[in-house]
DNA sequence: GACCCCCCTG
DNA sequence: CAGGGGGGTC
């Protein structure tokens, strides 16, 4: 990527970053890559980028046909409605206006309207008379507004004077529509300008593959505007190589009539040969092999260049993820952490921690600490996305090996990286708008993710596609932390931990859940290991004990319900199938949906085998009666008791955990 | 007395 | 899911 561009990336500074997005939504998006700033300076595309020739031809066009008649009285006050506010400014100053220029929904209008004014002036001066007349008048009659009223009651006859004034205001109106549609036409043609000059340029070339890809050729340009209702436009905006013929053709088709000067005034443009459509444009400037030939190339490269380092960034973020993958479980933390959409929610103090937490992650086997389930992080879907209808992208998730998944593994969980906008969109939205958050976690949460985007245009999607090199890092040791959570709360996942928070949130409800796949009775010290986020008190303590007394209730009356109906079951298969608790069975589905709402985490095996166990006792203390004892599920809650598992030490982190596989 | 669990209730 | 009561354990 040598080229002419480079002064681009020698010069950061004179790129407005926001230009990307300053630009109209619907033009082309390569366009969007420059700033005019940079461009203002060449000789071609500076007027193409403030065409003040054009709308000098325009108004003087507009002049010599005596249009608008009525823009010599409304010029003064409704040139800003049109154009937007705007202060007139240097070509200079222009170089980064995107801030400055917030109310203009279009980003150059400012431009036009600018040059459009310049023009009309000279005719406000030969019109002030006329105007003070017309102010007099109007003063006059804001003044006698009353007593016109009155004249009127007395019998004067104002009629005419009405008449022309509403006629004028229908004008003004007219025109203002007018004027509307011809800016929205000249930007489009500003666009389309920037498209012909670089299909010019690949056919200079001699390579005409993108001319297909939708660089137009000229004759588009000239029937798009030939084609246009537009009077000024399509008499008087053509490009070059065909304006001649297509305006003259236009101008037989009937707008001769209507301006009979047009083709005269084309012709002696284009047999001046020197000037483009008044753009101040010389031809020989880029129709010259050196001047034109290289600009078009510059043009074209830094297109690509700009095109190719967003690319880049998004591949190289997944390269280097991909390239320091040495064991699955790596692939998939580190793949977890490309798609982590919750690293910015993790705050400093944790960083220790999270360092520490990854050869724990990714230990080995051997070094499982839980002898039952074993969880391991996987790159994993954002629960607070809606169902996913899009694939998920084979190329940036890891390969999975099967033997890692359980079968009902969901496909389609990871989420397409284009997704993360969106995902960060909504997760701000909703996490402002209906979370009871801690103030810190709020505002850590956003400074940080704000501060990924300094160079960028305030787009999530950009700040997460280029994490700083120190969140990077932070994420180094962290496990994936796509959070879970369908309901409206999750967003609290995201933006909860990181700090400690006095409360429990919907994030740490969801946690609790998850652990309680591993952890029926866990310990108020076990809490507080896996909760590091929170700041325990005796109220945060028992609140989360609640919870766990909650969980354990529904699932024993589960258990027992379900016990009871196989009791009722008479034969012994139907018995023997109602006490199975298979991925596919009610019981299962009930539990999931209870702990695992948004379904986004695998259900550890263990807890299913410990589900069963607790099934069959139930049903075996049924059967044999001893459920006439008051205290008779004490013995089944002691059994269950023991068969707690070891928490994964993923949920040791801050947030929620993401999902498990079972080694082996 | 503190803590925890279960149960009931809303 | 939370609040509260009753009971057990330390």
């Amino acid at each position: 990527m040598d080229s002419p561009s480079d002064r681009f990336h020698q010069q950061p500074s004179q790129m407005c970053p926001f230009e990307l997005y300053h630009s109209l939504p619907d033009s082309n998006p390569s366009s969007h890559r420059f700033s005019p700033g940079s461009l203002s300076s060449h000789p071609l595309f500076s007027p193409l980028m403030h065409p003040n020739s054009a709308s000098q031809r325009w108004g003087s066009f507009r002049q010599r046909q005596g249009l608008f008649p009525g823009l010599l009285v409304d010029d003064d006050i409704r040139e800003e409605d049109v154009f937007g506010k705007r202060e007139f400014a240097t070509p200079s100053s222009q170089r980064c206006h995107g801030e400055q220029r917030g109310q203009s929904s279009a980003p150059d209008s400012g431009e036009w309207g600018q040059d459009f004014a310049r023009v009309k002036r000279p005719r406000m001066d030969s019109a002030a008379r006329s105007e003070e007349e017309t102010g007099r008048e109007g003063k006059r009659g804001r003044k006698s507004r009353a007593s016109v009223r009155m004249g009127e009651r007395k019998g004067e006859k104002p009629g005419n004077r009405r008449e022309s004034r509403e006629g004028r205001k229908r004008q003004r109106q007219e025109l203002k529509l007018q004027l509307e549609e011809t800016k929205g036409k000249l930007l489009e043609l500003q666009r389309k300008v920037w498209r012909v000059y670089g299909g010019q340029a690949d056919d200079e070339k001699g390579g005409d593959e993108e001319q297909e890809n939708g660089a137009i050729n000229l004759d588009e340009v000239a029937e798009m505007f030939s084609d246009s209702d537009d009077p000024l436009i399509s008499s008087g905006f053509s490009p070059p190589r065909c304006s001649s013929k297509k305006n003259n053709e236009t101008n037989g088709n009937g707008n001769a009539e209507i301006f009979p000067e047009t083709s005269v005034d084309l012709d002696l443009e284009l047999n001046g040969d020197q000037v483009w459509l008044g753009c101040s444009l010389v031809r020989g400037e880029w129709e010259s092999a050196e001047g034109g030939q290289k600009f078009a190339q510059a043009l074209k490269q830094e297109l690509a260049n700009v095109v190719a380092q967003v690319i880049d960034r998004v591949v190289r973020l997944y390269a280097e993820t991909d390239a320091s993958t040495v064991t699955s479980a790596t692939v998939s933390q580190e793949t977890s952490m490309a798609l982590d959409l919750n690293s910015d929610r993790r705050a400093r103090p944790h960083a220790v921690e999270q360092v520490e937490a990854l050869p724990l992650v990714t230990k080995s086997p051997q070094d499982k600490r839980a002898p039952i389930a074993q969880s391991v992080l996987l790159p994993h879907a954002n629960p607070s996305l809606p169902p996913l209808s899009q694939p998920p992208l084979p190329a940036l998730l890891p390969p999975r090996s099967k033997d890692h998944f359980l079968p009902s593994y969901p496909p389609d969980n990871p989420v397409p990286l284009p997704l993360l906008h969106y995902t960060m969109q909504n997760l701000f939205a909703r996490s402002l708008s209906s979370l009871p958050l801690h103030k810190d976690c709020l505002s850590e949460s956003f400074m940080d993710f704000r501060s990924h985007n300094s160079a960028f245009p305030p787009l999530p999607l950009l700040g997460q596609l280029e994490p700083s090199p120190s969140d990077r890092a932070r994420e180094g040791g962290m496990r994936g932390g796509g959070a879970g959570g369908g309901d409206g709360g999750d967003a609290a996942l995201y933006l909860a931990a990181g700090s400690s928070q006095e409360g429990l949130s919907p994030c740490h409800l969801k946690k609790a859940k998850l652990m309680f796949f591993y952890a029926r009775y866990p310990s108020s010290s076990t809490l507080k290991t896996y909760f590091p986020d929170v700041k325990f008190n005796r109220c945060v303590t028992s609140q989360l004990i609640k919870w766990f007394s909650n969980f354990r209730e529904f699932f024993y009356i589960q258990m027992e319900r379900f016990a009871r109906q196989a009791a009722r079951e008479g034969p012994t298969s139907a018995r023997d199938r109602s006490l199975r608790l298979g991925r596919d069975t009610e019981l299962y589905r009930i539990l999931n949906m209870h702990y695992n709402k948004s379904n986004d985490y695998q259900v550890p095996e263990r807890f299913v085998e410990i589900s069963e166990i607790a099934l069959r006792e139930f049903f075996s203390a049924i059967q044999s009666g001893r459920d006439t004892d008051p205290c008779w599920k004490k013995a089944i809650y002691k059994i269950i008791c023991k068969l707690d598992s070891p928490v994964p030490d993923s949920f040791r982190l801050p947030g929620c955990p993401t999902d498990t596989y079972r080694m082996g």
